[in-house]
DNA sequence: ACGTCCTGAATGTCAGACATTTAAATGTCT
DNA sequence: AGACATTTAAATGTCTGACATTCAGGACGT
């Protein structure tokens, strides 16, 4: 939590003050901050000083401000919904900065997924199984866009986490999964590849409703090899391209 | 990516528009952005806004600022540690606000860690094996605080995933059982439990030496079993307190 | 009792100023 | 020509004071 051996702006050193308490709980969520005009008077700053400060703790939905009167600025209560999206955004620009090769990225992604199985086999729902079972009609349609394929892939998945019934799990799984998305628009699908996946998909459901574990994992790891051979082609058409 | 259904601030806008541009590549790891009277004039407001809506940004880590001539804005490189640092304090704070049992945490963290145990069989190498051995002399030692022991037991488990040679699934699970530790903080660990989770880890270990995959497995679950107890028997304690 | 207006406190925004930092240009000496 | 000192300009960091906007709650009148 220490940074800044250099010139340390004021502003980051507000906000790390303020962040550090509400992490280390001596601001409790729906805590009132004092005022603008008051945590400028206690840091012997001024008001917009303050004010960059808590823009950056608003960045990482640490608080949330109201305006009019008794308003301010509030410790938020963090979703999973906000904590995700946060998530999904700093791990996409991580992937997508990094030069990391598309097979390493779907080796750590299908690692990820399949830490669930067991879980998910054990405690799967009919309500969930039916939600996969949509989303692989809406893939089969013929007619259907690459983008709204690999957003109909994510849905699936995401119920597939879902069905482990530990929200931690899901937060943590969704969020890896749909990190990879901008990784997967870049493939092609043709038909015959997304028939194979579909099948795979198939697989997938088949196994949670017999509650049997190996074969989803069976599953996961052709999918994820499948996957795979697709990204190379795709790099090798670019490199000869 | 879209939100402010009511009183969109400005600032907030312009960042959520340089934020787009940013991970939907218009501008690259290394860009300038114009400079915050120029950014000022190109969207119509004052200079203070501008700053806000950057300090937005660089609390997210997407751009840096340098001060003097030829200095400004720029799309900062995404390392792997910065990325894990937010994502850390992401998860940490998800944890601390919702009322999350114990064993769902720690279900959700296990069953995560296993994720990595095939790989990390299959290529660990002797200086991590060897990090892995000091964390145990580290943690044997009698006169070792409570905060210690979760620090140095946070390293081992680093350790374990990095032994899987891949960075992404590295940064996700590490961030995962750094986010873990505000919770292990407020176990007491006796002589008796630290004895038996040095016990575990050095099964881990061996099991690492010798690839065996299930033995790591079962080195873990078992672990994931005695954590449960022993955060459980805190809650108790602290129920009848 | 009920709507209307007013008021006060707070955030959101603006304009202008000054301080500080830093690389590059310029000047100066050997 | 090269090494060193100085100036300069562009940029961020900060401060000040002002005004706009929002909104709960009270005063007021009907």
């Amino acid at each position: 939590m220490k940074n800044q051996t250099e010139t340390p702006s004021l502003s980051a050193a507000i906000a790390d003050a303020i962040r550090a308490d509400i992490v280390e709980g001596r601001l409790l969520v729906g805590d009132r901050l004092p005022s603008e005009a008051e945590l400028a008077d206690q840091h012997g700053v001024s008001r917009a000083t303050v004010r960059e400060a808590l823009k950056r703790l608003a960045a990482q939905s640490l608080i949330r401000t109201e305006r009019g009167a008794f308003g301010g600025a509030f410790v938020n209560h963090l979703s999973y919904d906000e904590a995700r999206a946060q998530q999904v955004t700093t791990s996409t620009l991580l992937l997508g900065m990094n030069a990391i090769s598309f097979q390493v990225a779907c080796e750590a992604r299908y690692a990820l997924e399949r830490s669930c199985t067991a879980l998910a086999a054990e405690r799967r729902t009919d309500a969930l199984l039916d939600k996969m079972r949509v989303e692989i009609e809406t893939q089969s349609a013929p007619d259907l866009s690459d983008e709204a394929f690999c957003a109909s892939d994510v849905a699936f998945h995401r119920a597939l986490v879902d069905c482990a019934g530990n929200e931690v799990l899901s937060y943590h799984l969704a969020g890896s999964v749909e990190a990879m998305q901008p990784l997967m628009n870049m493939i092609t699908f043709t038909a015959r590849s997304r028939a194979e996946i579909i099948d795979l998909h198939r697989a997938i459901v088949a196994g949670l409703e017999l509650r049997d574990v190996a074969s989803i994992d069976r599953a996961l790891a052709t999918l994820e090899a499948y996957t795979i051979t697709l990204g190379q082609s795709v790099l090798k058409a670019r490199a000869t391209r």
